[in-house]
RNA sequence: GCCGGAGUGGCGGAAUGGUAUACGCGCGCGACUCAAAAUCGCGUCUCGCAAGGGAUGAGGGUUCGAGUCCCUCCUCCGGCACCA
């Protein structure tokens, strides 16, 4: 026999295994059940390095397994061939990123074949082929033509000196990777896709996967639904009372409910309204509805003049006409020419589609517009034209209604005396909103800064402190030391509304932009960051819940059928006459910590009952009062002295020992507890009762209590608890608002190495779908691949390409430049894998419905949150599109570990220590590196484990023993190994299920160390073991299978089964436990009863026994008896 | 900062709430050998001569019994929306 030549034995089979088309999946395979195992396709970022072989190396052994469990399994591969780094590439080395990626994508090829994967290569799939971007492109139009996609101003990276937009990664210490300039956040059209749509049905949907529970709860976290309350405060800075002229549109009228309810709000804060009903609505002329107009006002600098619709128009043709300037005009819905989106109307000869910009803007102070993007008579075009006219950028909103800003014109309008917008998931602690806080990006915010309503005092300060914070991430603003920054908005208030008191208003940087409503209450006494905030700034802070601890758990825990009886009680902190020491007292009876305390006698003085209870409980006779410690305090518990349900409300009290006089203490209340002296820095500690615990941090100052409780100095709230309080609250001053922490999802990259956003603006018709017939839009050539300079993705120096027609109007029209975000190519490739050469469709519903949904999916922890979310919803929406038919994608998930380099630090090429897989398997062989990776640690954990090139040898170790085990095989079976070759067969079987290779590789070599010292072992035995060895190292168990006389492949034969009967011995070990400490061992036999496992171990451990009394035995068959005894 | 996870010998790790340290690496001793390598055998948490005691990041709790469940804290890893 030769020895084990990895060499040639790994070059030998995959010639044969391709050549029968070993893993070539077919579509139906009778008899079969389908399995799906997907791995995360790589990036060809060039080259393969050990990771790569434990991301698909090792999940092929569960591949190999299910197919010799008579499955019909896909185990596909592609590259998701898209990217930055490509891009980078290209522009370093002027060369093409598509020849960079597909020659990346050749060389990595070969290295995966080398793993001895199972991969059917027929399937592949890679996301910068046409043939496959065609159908990104589509399915990106299905989810546009359902409304699903929008554009909005966004924040991006900018760097002001290449003038381009930056991916987090290129920023740096908050500078460009490239030039080292100041990375600064600008605002750009970008488009987004609506997955907060989908927030609901991404969590509620969550429950039912078979994925591990922490995938869940950091998905979960991640799209963080919270329930709460908008409540609005209204700010304070000036009286000045507005005339609000309002112009409705064509077809309108003053009898639009929107413009009642306008009305009410306003005249509610003393403005006063006029909305004229201008002539013939259905008709209108300019020059009738103008004068109608003026008529109906005087307009001066107190004058607010609102203009929706075709209103809009007549507004902008009334101050052409005025000779003083007004206050503000609001230009809802508004157009500046004749072209409508919808149809034409039978009005517009009868208007001058001219206007005089000049004399408007100079007869008004400030100018807002508001858009709607899914407006249907107004284009994007008309809009961009009617903010060039004025020079000011309209606001763009979601409408309910299309076509009527809704919301938001109110809002603009109460700007005047405005009201702030709050989310609170606390809105029970109203009445302890002490201040006001607003995001730096707060709408007001801007508003305020602009000097339109000479509200602020101190608009340099804060405009500095705004413009700092909007150049930092939000990481860094979140992060960037502990100490949270704000600013005072001087000559601003706000006004609790509960309350009615004037508190003050700050700009913070810890609160959010995009969350919520961009600005949070202050309840320093309830909320650790606003308690933080307050304690810098020297805020108020008012206590509005009384804590209330309910026990749950241990002995002291509420018995839930049971009465709760009430009682008042006092709780006694007591000092030292002369150390900085207190008092406490460690109860017997019950695992009670804490401080004096006894209930107060009915007429009893509270001073007093603290008085007497330090007495009776401790003994010391000159106690003082010094003070009270704050409000009550209330626990409800079990007391297992008096047996009942206790609701206790405690009354927490200071007193100084004068001096160490004391009493002998009654034997009744020793024996209840001990007292203690602890000093200061012990007491916390101590206490474990959150009662006993607020009074201390009362006494030290510290006290920052947010859990719940019950309502105080909270008007007709007060005595409520917190959760009742909340829906009561909310009620009564605001409203239940549903906010997420997930925001939409933006597709836009201004980068070329993407699939083009296959749209066309046009001037008329806006952004428009280009036809299916057109796709794919093909990347365009370029001369070079650096970003355009101008903010504009590199796709708009192919000017050629830009020019088409508009697919709707056949106009003139312009492509759209960006390109999607690779997430987008990610989010269904999985379906493409199941018909991957279908040129008529994404993929065929015969083909893709047997595999879907996913079996099992492995990859990467680091794409808990946001691939897999991004697939998730990417699936239902196809879903709801009736493109797919399972609401969810993966059946199961599960997140692979990560390999570090060989001194425990994540691999790197700075660091040195990347482990180059090819050499170790020119020198090892494929097959030990596949073993080793699947023995090094539990894959189906998260954790990381440092290559060991040391460890490495073992395995290598381990197959040479195989190899040598060949001479010891012979016809005859060896008993004695029987036993343990069907635990084997159960053990690697239930492993290899659970992902757990590692103790399936560590059976196998039990029964190797067995087999060996045996020096025998038959033939079937023989032959069994290779089949369970065939799945981790493929190569050598066929050529071991080849050499024992088998012709068929071993990857094609079927899986060993055990024999039930075969798993357990005749006698078993029983552990024996005495107090739950082993004190040894007995054999006894397999299906001994309880009293003889019992009475065994009893003659075991008799001389420990001896003496002692037995209170309990307990039994665990099979397992162990423990003795209870007596010390 | 927020969210999720981990912490067990010299190292990678094993352990349905039931005899902690399986399996592998390393190390020590021995066999084979002129010798070395390879291979094989034995040993290897710690204190103790032993009897026995102690140990799963720290501290506390629940339990007859805790590496495992609960609470507080420490350290490390992953993610935080344009790396993929």
């Amino acid at each position: 026999m030769k020895g084990y030549d990895h060499a040639k034995i790994e070059k030998k089979w995959p010639k044969e295994w391709q050549k029968n088309g070993l893993y070539e999946t077919s579509d139906k395979a009778k008899g079969k059940d389908n399995f799906y195992l997907l791995v995360e396709f790589p990036y060809p970022s060039g080259n393969l390095h050990v990771g790569h072989w434990y991301a698909f190396a090792v999940p092929d052994i569960l591949a190999r397994f299910q197919r010799m469990r008579g499955k019909n399994v896909l185990y596909p591969i592609g590259f998701d061939a898209f990217g930055l780094p490509a891009e980078n590439a290209a522009i370093k080395n002027k060369l093409n990123p598509r020849i960079w990626t597909l020659s990346n994508i050749e060389y990595m090829k070969n290295q995966i074949r080398s793993m001895g994967t199972s991969f059917d290569w027929s399937r592949e799939v890679v996301t910068c082929d046409p043939a496959y971007y065609k159908w990104t492109q589509w399915l990106f139009l299905q989810l546009f033509k359902a409304g699903l996609v929008y554009r909005k101003e966004t924040a991006v990276n900018w760097c002001p000196k290449d003038k381009t937009v930056l991916a987090n990664e290129q920023v740096v210490n908050g500078k460009c990777e490239r030039c080292d300039s100041e990375v600064v956040q600008k605002q750009m059209l970008q488009w987004n896709i609506k997955i907060t749509d989908y927030a609901d049905r991404l969590t509620e949907d969550l429950e039912p996967l078979d994925w591990p529970k922490e995938i869940k709860e950091s998905q979960k976290n991640w799209i963080g639904r919270s329930e709460g309350a908008e409540i609005d405060f209204p700010l304070v800075f000036n009286e000045k009372k507005y005339t609000y002229v309002i112009l409705h549109g064509f077809q309108g009228s003053p009898d639009r409910p929107r413009f009642h309810y306008w009305k009410a709000e306003l005249e509610k804060q003393g403005h006063k309204v006029v909305i004229p009903a201008l002539p013939n609505p259905d008709h209108p002329s300019e020059d009738e509805q103008v004068a109608a107009a003026l008529a109906a006002a005087d307009y001066d600098e107190n004058t607010v003049l609102f203009g929706g619709s075709l209103g809009a128009v007549i507004a902008m043709k009334v101050v052409e006409q005025l000779k003083n300037p007004i206050a503000h005009l609001v230009l809802a819905g508004g157009f500046v020419d004749r072209n409508f989106k919808d149809k034409p109307r039978n009005f517009d000869k009868r208007f001058i589609w001219k206007f005089d910009t000049a004399r408007i803007k100079k007869n008004t102070k400030s100018i807002t517009i508001l858009h709607d993007i899914h407006d249907t008579a107004i284009s994007e075009q008309q809009i961009t034209n009617l903010e060039k006219t004025l020079g000011i950028k309209a606001e763009r909103v979601v409408a309910e209604t299309p076509h009527f800003t809704g919301d938001k014109e109110m809002t603009v309008l109460m700007w005047l005396r405005p009201t702030i917008r709050v989310f609170t998931t606390r809105a029970d602690t109203l009445y302890g909103g002490t201040y006001l806080v607003l995001a730096p990006e707060h709408p007001w915010v801007t508003h305020a800064l602009e000097g339109k309503d000479d509200a602020l005092k101190n608009r340099g300060e804060v405009q500095e402190y705004v413009e700092k914070a909007k150049g930092r991430t939000e990481i860094e603003r979140s992060a960037e030391g502990k100490e949270k920054t704000g600013i005072r908005l001087a000559g601003v208030e706000a006004v609790n509304p509960a309350t009615g008191k004037e508190i003050a208003v700050y700009v913070a940087d810890y609160v959010l932009g995009h969350y919520g409503t961009g600005a949070v209450m202050g309840v320093p006494a309830h909320d650790a960051r606003d308690n933080e905030f307050a304690k810098k700034y020297k805020l108020p802070v008012v206590k509005v819940v009384q804590p209330l601890s309910i026990r749950t758990t241990g002995m002291d825990a509420l018995r839930p059928r049971e009465m709760l009886v009430e009682r008042d009680a006092v709780v006694a902190v007591i000092k030292h006459w002369a150390e900085d020491k207190f008092i406490c007292l460690q109860w017997k009876d019950q695992p009670m910590r804490g401080f004096v305390t006894g209930g107060i006698e009915k007429g009893e003085d509270v001073v007093e009952c603290g008085l007497r209870e330090i007495q009776e409980e401790t003994g010391y006779k000159n106690a003082k009062f010094i003070r009270a410690l704050g409000d009550k305090v209330h626990a409800q518990f079990y007391s297992v002295s008096k047996q009942e349900n206790r609701f206790g409300h405690y009354v927490p009290m200071y007193y100084e020992l004068k001096d160490g006089e004391r009493d002998e203490m009654s034997a009744e209340e020793r024996a209840l507890h001990d007292v203690v002296w602890l000093k200061r820095t012990e007491v916390r500690q101590f206490l474990n009762r959150p009662e006993m615990q607020v009074a201390w941090d009362r006494l030290n100052g510290t006290e920052n209590y947010t859990g719940e409780g019950i309502l105080a100095n909270s008007d007709a709230f007060t005595g409520m608890r917190t959760d009742e309080a909340r829906k009561a609250i909310t009620d009564t001053f605001g409203q239940i608002k549903i906010t997420y922490k997930l925001r939409d999802w933006i597709v836009s990259r201004q980068r070329y190495w993407g699939v083009p956003i296959p749209v066309v603006h046009c001037s008329s018709c806006g952004p428009v779908a280009v036809k299916d017939s057109e796709l794919p839009v093909k990347l365009p050539e370029v001369k070079d691949y650096l970003p355009e300079g101008s903010g504009k993705s590199p796709l708009a120096k192919a000017e050629k390409w830009v020019q088409v027609r508009c697919p709707q109007c056949k106009g003139k029209a312009e492509r759209e430049t960006d390109t999607l975000d690779t997430f987008v190519d990610s989010s269904w490739y999985f379906l493409r894998y199941t018909d991957s050469k279908n040129s008529k469709k994404f993929a065929d519903a015969k083909k893709m419905e047997p595999w879907m949904p996913v079996d099992l999916y492995s990859g990467g922890a680091e794409h808990t949150t946001m691939h897999l979310l991004y697939s998730r919803f990417w699936h239902k929406a196809l879903f709801d599109l009736g493109l797919v038919k399972e609401p969810e994608p993966y059946r199961r998930r599960m997140n692979r570990s990560i390999i570090l380099g060989p001194d425990g630090q994540k691999m790197s090429k700075s660091r040195g220590n990347v482990v180059d897989p090819d050499e170790v398997v020119r020198r090892l062989g494929a097959d030990t590196v596949r073993m080793y990776l699947a023995f090094i640690g539990p894959y189906n954990e998260v954790s990381s484990f440092p290559w060991n090139p040391d460890s490495v040898v073992g395995v290598r170790r381990f197959l040479e023993r195989v190899w040598r085990a060949q001479e010891h095989v012979g016809k005859t079976e060896n008993v004695a190994l029987e036993n343990l070759l069907h635990k084997t067969i159960k053990k690697v079987g239930e492993d290899i299920t659970a992902m757990k290779f590692n103790t399936a590789i560590s059976a196998l070599m039990i029964f190797l160390n067995a087999a060996e010292k045996e020096r025998s072992l038959g033939k079937k035995q023989w032959e069994s073991f290779l089949k369970l060895l065939a799945p981790f190292a493929p190569h050598i168990a066929e050529e071991l299978w080849a050499a024992s006389g088998q012709k068929k492949s071993i990857h094609q034969t079927t899986w060993p089964v055990y024999e039930e009967s075969r798993l357990v011995g005749e006698t078993v070990k029983i552990a024996i436990q005495i107090n739950g400490k082993t004190r040894g061992g007995v054999e006894v036999p397999a299906d001994a009863d309880k009293g003889g496992i019992e009475s065994a171990g009893r003659d075991a451990v008799a001389v420990r026994l001896e003496g002692k009394k037995i209170l309990r035995t307990i039994v665990v068959p099979g397992r162990l008896v423990n003795f209870v005894v007596q010390e």
